[in-house]
DNA sequence: AAGTGGTCTAGACCACAGC
DNA sequence: CTGTGGTCTAGACCACTTC
């Protein structure tokens, strides 16, 4: 934590959590910002640019950085984020089984929807999660196994995502996602809580490295009813 | 379009999609742009981080910002994008009919929901969006009057956006989307072709001006099938 | 006219990759 | 060691808002 322009976000973050910026009101102007945190206009820009990409200020020219209403706009659940830190923010008590877990060679399909030489190795992962007694969700991980080489049932259980940002030190850079709803198959009937539904919301995500490669796929199959995706988006200008 | 930055920013767009700049080399350093194009450093960077901000490249650090294969990657349908210049994208024919159209004061629960005084006239506009002679998309837009009073059929039946933006020159600056999944009400099996779906995605939308006002609510159900959403998330460090 | 945010500059030092 | 991108600075000018 050493990036002055990240320190100076996440004090203001939290001086906007704790009520010192309130609601519409106006942060100090840049200019004050960068005497009080002793440092240059631009780097308090840099901070400022995060705080309303992130939704909690809207910058306004000749008039200054206004305090939205976290209340009003609640908070989005978008960007990469895992099972595990989602069913934590929400307070729910969750459950990880892991179904099957096996390395094998990947099926010309998926080969092709990964980009693999046919000879690479990957770990095929099943796991059903359960929050408040229900199975509601299905995981289907794919992975490359040159670049995760020892996992283990006992990570599957927790969360995959932590081990390779954590314990193998890599990267996670960016990912596509892409929603779709689907008719669910005998597979999503036997394993989760279906209770007469008869759709089921497919996220497919691509996870890539630091470094550009794609070293996961993953297939998230969620019951319809309990599959909320919140995003906050700028309008792009262009 | 004067911005530097985006000028820049556009060239090298045009140029990756050109070839000039292939999948998986690199682009020139940014000591090398900011002499070809005549200006600093801290310029083309601000140019650089759009372009990797919307997937083009990958920067790493001691190597350079690697140019990423758009094929695989795809194009985000992300942000704030409407029916209009989608089905356009995509190359569909689609009309637009326009079932309702009235002023009106809000509903207690709209009102509520929209944070407006309870004598704000609002906009209630009912559309059905026809796609390759199917009925896909039901549009329910809810329209703050006081920003926009001068709203006709004629608008309703092309891009309300379009209006707002070049007509009125008021800008849009963000929205909060939210993707459900609910059960088809008997409005959406009379105005949809819904073919048996019995599942709905529905699509609130809450849409804020340069100022943080909330204008515009838009509720959008899209036929199951036909629905997909992609998203191309970077990583948050947070 | 004074204050605000938006853009741009020319330089500096750093951490990292690769030879 | 050189070259890369990442951070930071101190200043400048502009467009916009407010008085």
């Amino acid at each position: 934590m050493k990036n002055k322009y990240l320190v100076i976000f996440e004090e203001l973050e939290a001086a906007i959590y704790s009520g010192k910026y309130p609601a519409n009101t106006t942060l100090p102007s840049e200019n004050e910002l960068a005497e009080q945190f002793e440092t240059s206009r631009e780097t308090i820009r840099k901070s400022l640019n995060i705080l309303a990409q992130k939704g909690y200020i809207q910058k306004m020219k000749g008039k200054g950085s206004l305090v939205l209403d976290l209340q009003k706009l609640q908070f989005p659940i978008s960007g990469l984020v895992s099972f595990k830190e989602l069913a934590e923010k929400m307070g729910h008590t969750s459950t990880t089984f892991v179904e099957s877990f096996s390395k094998q060679k990947a099926s010309p399909r998926l080969a092709k929807e990964m980009q693999l030489n046919p000879d690479d190795l990957i770990w095929k992962i099943l796991r059903v999660r359960e929050i408040n007694k229900e199975k509601i969700i299905l995981d289907k991980d794919y992975i490359v196994e040159k670049y995760v080489p020892d996992l283990t049932v006992d990570i599957c259980k927790n969360s995959i995502f932590d081990y390779i940002e954590h314990h193998l030190n890599l990267k996670i850079s960016f990912a596509r996602k892409e929603f779709t709803v689907e008719q669910p198959t005998e597979e999503d009937y036997q394993l989760l809580d279906m209770e007469g539904f008869q759709a089921i919301v497919v996220v497919k995500n691509y996870i890539y490295f630091d470094n550009a490669t794609l070293f996961q796929y993953t297939e998230s199959r969620h019951r319809p009813d309990k599959f909320r995706f919140v995003d906050f988006a700028r309008r792009s200008e262009l």
